[in-house]
DNA sequence: TCGCGTTATGTTCTACAATATATAACGGTG
DNA sequence: CACCGTTATATATTGTAGAACATAACGCGA
């Protein structure tokens, strides 16, 4: 289940720590066991993707995914438990904050002219 | 108070409608009446706080900030009832989403190496 | 009537984010 | 050993969001 109508971002130092977006890249990997797999499903140049898993594993005191070079496929990546939990946690998140906020978003959704509650074509 | 941790976007059409961004513009618009001084206190150019409120009143079907060209002041810029209500909305969200994820933020925050809510240095 | 501060809008420039491209190292497999 | 697909990283290119700059219209007050 999606959560339209509601983006959540946490932050650590300020900058985002975890996202929808990063939260979708660590699923891919975790699906592909590979980056460059993942960022190729999110049309993503893995460059970007790698940076994004830089970013995850220096923002967090465990690591989330690990990597290897070399191997019958060429390497790969793989998400760690903590990185499963961390992921599951931010769903979670996601449910409760768009829960919470339920009666407002669509007592909104209606003040708008083309919300996305109505309509899902992006245009 | 503000909402450390968290960040909370609205979203109408796909494109965010409503964010702590906008709401701030609007607010400082409030106070002083007028877009270009709110624009300068936020260090944004005039045009792109324009192009905010254009989105702004676009995004909703009843106008949030009415503006006035010429007069003693130059003109001038307004927030309706309906806008100060949305901002109020919009804050009160904040606040529900916030007290419903505080327990998950708390935790997650002691696994961040930097956690804003440790340390609001910018840095 | 002129000047002032504002809204409104177009055009150009710039800084930065993301892509594109290139290359090396790695370790399995044929 | 050569090859493959990957991670890892550096460099160059491109796209674009936002700033900077410019200008017009407006309406009041001096």
């Amino acid at each position: 289940m999606r959560y339209p109508g509601l983006t959540l971002r946490i932050l650590g130092s300020g900058n985002p720590a975890m996202g929808p977006g990063k939260a979708e890249l660590i699923s891919r990997i975790e699906a592909t066991g590979s980056i460059s797999a993942a960022a190729r499903e999110m049309d993503m140049s893995y460059r970007r993707a790698w940076q994004l898993v830089q970013s995850i594993n220096t923002s967090f005191s465990e690591p989330v995914v690990v990597t290897a070079i070399g191997g019958k496929r060429g390497g790969g990546a793989s998400v760690t438990d903590y990185g499963r939990a961390l992921v599951a946690q931010f769903h979670a998140m996601e449910d409760k904050a768009s829960a919470a906020i339920a009666d407002d978003l669509a007592q909104i959704a209606k003040q708008l002219r083309n919300s996305v509650v109505k309509r899902k074509s992006r245009l």
